[in-house]
RNA sequence: GGAGGCGUCGCCUAGUGGCCUAGGGCGCCCGCCUGCUAAGCGGGUUGAGGUUUACCCCUCUCGCGGGUUCAAAUCCCGCCGCCUCCGCCA
C-alpha cells in the first residue's frame, strides 16, 4: 500500500516507478479518482452525522410537542446518515482496493527493466579450478549428507532429508549465523511459521505471488516462506522508537514455498525445495536511515559469505525483478561449479513505508506519526549448503569444512565418504 | 472439545441509554516554585481521517464486526484475544 496523500501531491513518482517495474501507470489517474471520490463521500457523512448529533442534544432537553416533532426530523437524518456513511465506507473501500494494487516505488538509481537487467557490483573470491565437478547431490549423498531418494518417499518431490554431516552443516551454518548476528547486535529470534491472513497480506506475499504460499484453509493460516512475514508482524499496530538506531532482529525458522511456478527448474538435488531452514535479519528504521542500514545489511551477508569461503558476487536487482514491496534489492550470488553459473544465496530488500504502513508500524515525530522502513536479508539457509560442497569438493571425493563451520563438526576439516551405503 | 470470567488512554481504574465533549490516579512532557533532589502548584498527554497557509473546527475510535435507538462504552447478536477450571492429547 502506498500513502495517497503522497501520490496526490506527486504522481508522476509514481507513474515513473510503474513504468520501470513495466506495470502500468494508469492506477496513478484511477488512484486519485477513487481518492476524491472517497474524500467527497466522507465530507457529506460527517456533515450530516455533525447535524444528527446536534439534534440528538436538543431532543434530550425538548419535552411534549416539541420533542416530538424534533424526533420525526432526526429519524429521517438518521436514515440519511446511514446511507451517507455506507457510501463512505464503500468510497473508502474502493480506494483501499486500489492502493493495495501498485508494487513499492522504487528507490532512484535502481535500473530499470527485468530479470536480465541487473547491474553487478562486484565479484569477490575466487572460483575454485577443478578438473573434475561433481554437483552437490553426488557429493551429499557419497558424503552421507543428502538423502533426495527418502525425502522424495516421505514427502514428495522437493522434499530431503539432511543426514548425519549434513544435518551438522545446516546446525552450523544457521548457528553461526545466528551468532553473527548477535554479535552485531541483532536480537536473536525464533518465529512462529503459521500466520494469519492480514500478516502474510500486510508483508505483500498475497500480491501476485500469492501461488508459491502454502495455505491451511481449515485454519485459516498461512505457512510462511521466510520469518521476514513473522517479524514484519511482530511489531504490527505498534509506534516503535527508532530514533536511537534501528531495531533489529535475527529470526530462525523453517521457511515453505510451493514453487508452483517453477516445474522442471532445478529439480536436482536442494537447491530448490519446498522447505528449509533460514536466519533472517529484520530491521525496522526510519525512512532516511533505510538506504544506509541496506548498505549494512549487506555487508553482514557478505561477512557471511567470506566466513564459508565462498566465491560470490553482488547484484542491483531490477525494478521488474523486485517483488511487490521491494523499493530496492541487493542479491549475492555464489558462483555454481556443476552449472557453471551464479547462484542467489542472499537476498536484502529495502521495502521503505510499504509494509509498515499496511501493517501499522509507526513512529512518533514533533508532528504526529508516521510509518517506519522495513528491511530484510538472509544470513543464510540450506541452500548454502550446495555451494559449500560444490566449492570446496576436492580431487579424492573428500570435501573441505571451512575454517568458521568447523567448530560445529566436531572439529572436522575434512568431510569424507561414507565406506557402507545405508 | 466443555464451563465460567475478563477486554475503557503507556499502566491502574470510574462508568448500567442523553449530565461522556469518556472522569480520576500513576507515569511521562512543558512551565512555576525551590541551596540541590524530592514534594507542591498550573498546563499538556490514544490513535485514524477530513478541512485549513496556520490556528481552529469537524468526524470516527471504549478488543473487532453487525444490530436496536432520535441517541450506545452502556442494550442485543456474532467473532477474536487473554485468564481460570474440566476433559482429551503430546
Amino acid at each position: 500500500m502506498l500513502d495517497i496523500r503522497a501520490i496526490r501531491e506527486d504522481p508522476d513518482r509514481l507513474r515513473a516507478s510503474q513504468r520501470a517495474r513495466g506495470e502500468s501507470p494508469d492506477v496513478v489517474d484511477d488512484l486519485l479518482a477513487a481518492d476524491e471520490a472517497r474524500r467527497g463521500a466522507l465530507a457529506e457523512f460527517e456533515r450530516l452525522r455533525a447535524e444528527q448529533k446536534n439534534l440528538s442534544k436538543e431532543i434530550a432537553q425538548a419535552s411534549g410537542d416539541d420533542k416530538q416533532a424534533l424526533l420525526d426530523k432526526a429519524k429521517e437524518l438518521a436514515a440519511e446518515v446511514k446511507s451517507a456513511e455506507a457510501a463512505a465506507d464503500e468510497a473508502q473501500a474502493r480506494l483501499d482496493e486500489l492502493a493495495m494494487v501498485p508494487s513499492n516505488i522504487v528507490i532512484d538509481g535502481v535500473p530499470a527493466g527485468g530479470e536480465d537487467d541487473y547491474v553487478v557490483f562486484r565479484e569477490v573470491g575466487d572460483r575454485p579450478q577443478l578438473d573434475q565437478v561433481r554437483d552437490h547431490l553426488d557429493l551429499g549423498e557419497s558424503l552421507g549428507a543428502i538423502d533426495s531418494a527418502r525425502g522424495a518417499k516421505v514427502s514428495g518431490s522437493r522434499f530431503y532429508f539432511l543426514t548425519g554431516p549434513g544435518a551438522q552443516l545446516e546446525l552450523g551454518l544457521l548457528n553461526l549465523a545466528m551468532n553473527t548476528a548477535i554479535e552485531a547486535g541483532f536480537v536473536p529470534m525464533i518465529t512462529p511459521t503459521l500466520v494469519r491472513p492480514e500478516v502474510m497480506s500486510g508483508t505483500g506475499f498475497l500480491g501476485a505471488h500469492a501461488d508459491e504460499v502454502y495455505r491451511l484453509e481449515r485454519d485459516d493460516l498461512y505457512l510462511v516462506g521466510t520469518s521476514e512475514v513473522s517479524l514484519a508482524g511482530y511489531h504490527s499496530d505498534e509506534i516503535v522508537d527508532v530514533s536511537a538506531g534501528p531495531l533489529r532482529y535475527a529470526g530462525w525458522s523453517a521457511c515453505y514455498r510451493r514453487e508452483a511456478g517453477s516445474h522442471g527448474k532445478d529439480t536436482r538435488g536442494i537447491i530448490r525445495v519446498h522447505q528449509f531452514h533460514k536466519v533472517e535479519m529484520f530491521s525496522y528504521c526510519s525512512v532516511e536511515e533505510s538506504e544506509a542500514e541496506h548498505e549494512r545489511l549487506l555487508a553482514w551477508e557478505e561477512q557471511m559469505l567470506a566466513a564459508v569461503e565462498l566465491p560470490y558476487r553482488v547484484i542491483d536487482v531490477a525494478a521488474g525483478d523486485l517483488g511487490s514491496s521491494a523499493a530496492r534489492k541487493f542479491d549475492c550470488e555464489a558462483w555454481l561449479p556443476s552449472q557453471s553459473r551464479w547462484m542467489e544465496v542472499t537476498s536484502t530488500s529495502n521495502c521503505t513505508t510499504f509494509q509498515a504502513r499496511r501493517l501499522g508500524v509507526r513512529e512518533r515525530t514533533e508532528r504526529g506519526t508516521r510509518p517506519v522502513a522495513t528491511l530484510n536479508g538472509t544470513l543464510a539457509t540450506t541452500r548454502w549448503i550446495v555451494a559449500i560442497l560444490e566449492n570446496h569438493q576436492r580431487a579424492d571425493g573428500t570435501v573441505a569444512v571451512p575454517t568458521a563451520l568447523r567448530p560445529y563438526l566436531g572439529g572436522r576439516e575434512l568431510l569424507e565418504p561414507r565406506s557402507r551405503e545405508v
